[in-house]
RNA sequence: UGCCUGAUAGUAUAAUGGUAGUACGACGGUUUUUGGUACCGUUUGUCUAGGUUCGAAUCCUGGUCGGGCAACCA
């Protein structure tokens, strides 16, 4: 048995409030994504913590859409939100939008003014601005604030019927203009947007903004804990203002640490700008840290989950390296991925005592991991061979167990050789190198007695299909680039996608299927993209193998 | 020179007044028909100065350092 992992500090939240029978020991949350752009692995944290909660402690999720900016969001993103949190592997209680409320919404406004908790307010948005004050200076009220409740309500109400023009008025919260918290300074409840939106339509030319709607949707669905990240602590009590003055359900927000990873950036808007000017090929590219990018990539769910869990959750700042993400998805792959064999760097390899023409079938287990192997494929063998370059040196040094005249290897799944000589072209590269093999030392059947240090794999060079394989590196060049002076673009590592046209691989490998991973052995985890045809292969690498070879 | 937050190995994260532990990384070793995997080992830590206490990572006070807050964004 696995022992049990200490608790996280929301979770003891939970557990305490479980034990206090609070909310009738009901435990509901939600993810509250804005469909302004795609989810990217900070979200997965979220998706997991919040979705995980409910799952451990019987409780349910909603996702729900914050759309109530509709200059920002489209439909696009929220399709592609909800095929992500489903890849993921989780399961929403209801599929719910911020917008499904406006009407709700609209009338806690009409509450809060005839309490004369709320007002509208003609200034210009520099005006507020300014009259807000500063963190250390107290704001000013103006001649607005001191509006008669009916005049109000008539103005708010003339607001939703489209008498005034976008930035003419807004709705204001009533509370402190010399708080000391910013957000308690007369907070803006409504804005005028004569904007269309993704699913109200033309109904609306009003829209809550976040404050005044996030809280109150939380409420109107009995969310019991509301998740949020550490940049939201000072809207706690205008969170908790809201709902104590409208007297709704008392769901309660917590706050936790975002996501940083380093070599990469993990926001929407810079993500958006690498998309619109054209750094990466897309959302999905797979060097982006989306969710569509890293699925593209070949991560699997499991392994991001598996992640998520392990970076733990806590409130202060954190920057994970991006090791830990690859270490989880190798240990995924290494248990279930197919192994198969490619070149992707290739020289010729020929047997000078192989008969010319002559073909025999090779075996190799599917994975060596599974206790039975996972079953085997087949693969031919002959005289000619592709290997990697970088498997041969013409003068090696010692503990390199690989070719260079008279060392011998075995090829993997075949036999063993010796190389004894190698071809160079005019300009010094090296295009063949010649061995024998030893016609009993055949995998499977070696009673040559002979044990060589090093294996290297290989594709016969009549059998071998070709494929396009394209390598991935790290998006930027430095570990935090949205820390760095400048522009953060400037950072992006120009190796950050390496193209082999042609490369050799397994006859097996014309039957691999987008979504699967393979281990191509020696060389890392590969994975079909989405563009790939049969006509024309193309692999993505997921990650490289662990490499614990120093070259000396 | 306001308010809110936070500070434990390189990076994360436990220890909830009683032996500072775990994972990733790094380094070394064993095994190996993948220089992979697996297994074993080594390494490095409580921001600082006081106080309370038999005993402090934990409680108190001061300081230092990091992050956030003045969008008609979320």
């Amino acid at each position: 048995m696995s022992e049990e992992r200490s608790l996280n500090f929301i979770e003891e939240i939970v557990e305490e409030d479980l034990a206090a029978g609070k909310n009738n020991s009901r435990v509901l949350t939600r993810f509250p994504p804005e469909p302004n752009g795609y989810l990217h692995i900070g979200h997965a944290k979220s998706i997991c913590l919040n979705f995980g909660l409910a799952k451990k402690y019987n409780g349910q999720t909603n996702l729900r859409f914050d759309d109530t900016n509709p200059t920002k969001e489209e439909v696009e993103y929220v399709d592609s939100i909800k095929a992500d949190v489903k890849w993921l592997g989780f399961e929403w209680a209801n599929e719910l939008y911020a917008s499904d409320y406006f009407d709700t919404i609209y009338n806690f406004a009409v509450t809060l003014i005839k309490k004369g908790l709320a007002y509208v307010d003609d200034s210009t948005a520099e005006e507020i601005s300014t009259q807000k004050g500063t963190p250390t200076e107290p704001g000013t009220p103006n001649q607005y604030r001191d509006r008669s409740v009916e005049e109000n309500l008539q103005l708010f109400a003339e607001m939703k019927a489209g008498k005034y023009p976008d930035g003419a008025k807004v709705l204001r919260a009533k509370i402190d203009l010399a708080s000391p918290n910013m957000h308690m300074r007369d907070p803006l409840m409504y804005r005028i947007k004569h904007t269309h939106h993704h699913r109200t339509g033309n109904d609306w030319c009003i829209y809550p903004m976040y404050d005044f709607a996030h809280g109150e949707s939380d409420a109107i669905e009995h969310i019991t804990h509301s998740i949020c990240t550490l940049e939201f602590i000072p809207h706690r009590p205008l969170y908790d203002w809201f709902i104590e003055q409208l007297e709704l359900f008392p769901s309660k927000q917590y706050e936790f640490a975002r996501l940083n990873m380093t070599y990469t950036v993990m926001s929407k808007r810079k993500l958006l700008q690498l998309v619109e000017e054209g750094f990466v090929e897309d959302w999905d590219d797979p060097r982006m840290p989306t969710i569509s990018g890293l699925r593209r990539r070949g991560y699997t769910p499991a392994s991001i989950r598996e992640f998520c869990e392990r970076i733990g959750v806590a409130r202060r700042e954190n920057m994970i390296d991006v090791s830990l993400l690859e270490f989880c998805i190798r240990e995924d792959l290494n248990k279930t991925a197919w192994r198969r064999m490619a070149v992707l760097d290739p020289i010729k390899l020929v047997l000078t005592n192989y008969p010319d023409g002559q073909t025999e079938i090779m075996s190799g287990e599917n994975n060596p991991e599974a206790e039975d192997g996972d079953g085997s494929r087949e693969f031919p063998f002959s005289n000619e061979l592709w290997i990697e370059r970088e498997d041969f040196m013409e003068e090696p040094p010692k503990k390199f167990f690989r070719l260079g005249v008279g060392l011998m290897v075995r090829l993997k799944n075949a036999y063993i050789v010796r190389c004894d000589s190698f071809v160079k072209d005019a300009d010094g590269n090296v295009t063949e190198v010649h061995c024998s093999y030893l016609p009993e030392s055949k995998s499977g059947n070696d009673t040559s007695g002979i044990n060589v240090k090093g294996t290297i794999h290989w594709v016969s060079v009549p059998h071998a299909k070709e494929a396009e394989v394209r390598l991935y590196d790290r998006l930027f060049q430095v570990e935090d680039p949205s820390n760095e002076d400048g522009d953060f673009k400037e950072y992006l590592n120009p190796n950050s996608l390496h193209i082999i046209k042609t490369a050799y691989i397994e006859p097996e490998l014309a039957k691999a299927e987008v979504g699967v991973g393979y281990q191509f052995m020696r060389k890392g985890y590969f994975t079909l993209d989405k563009h790939s045809t049969p006509e024309k292969l193309v692999f993505n690498r997921t990650v490289t193998l662990k490499d614990g070879w120093v070259k000396k």
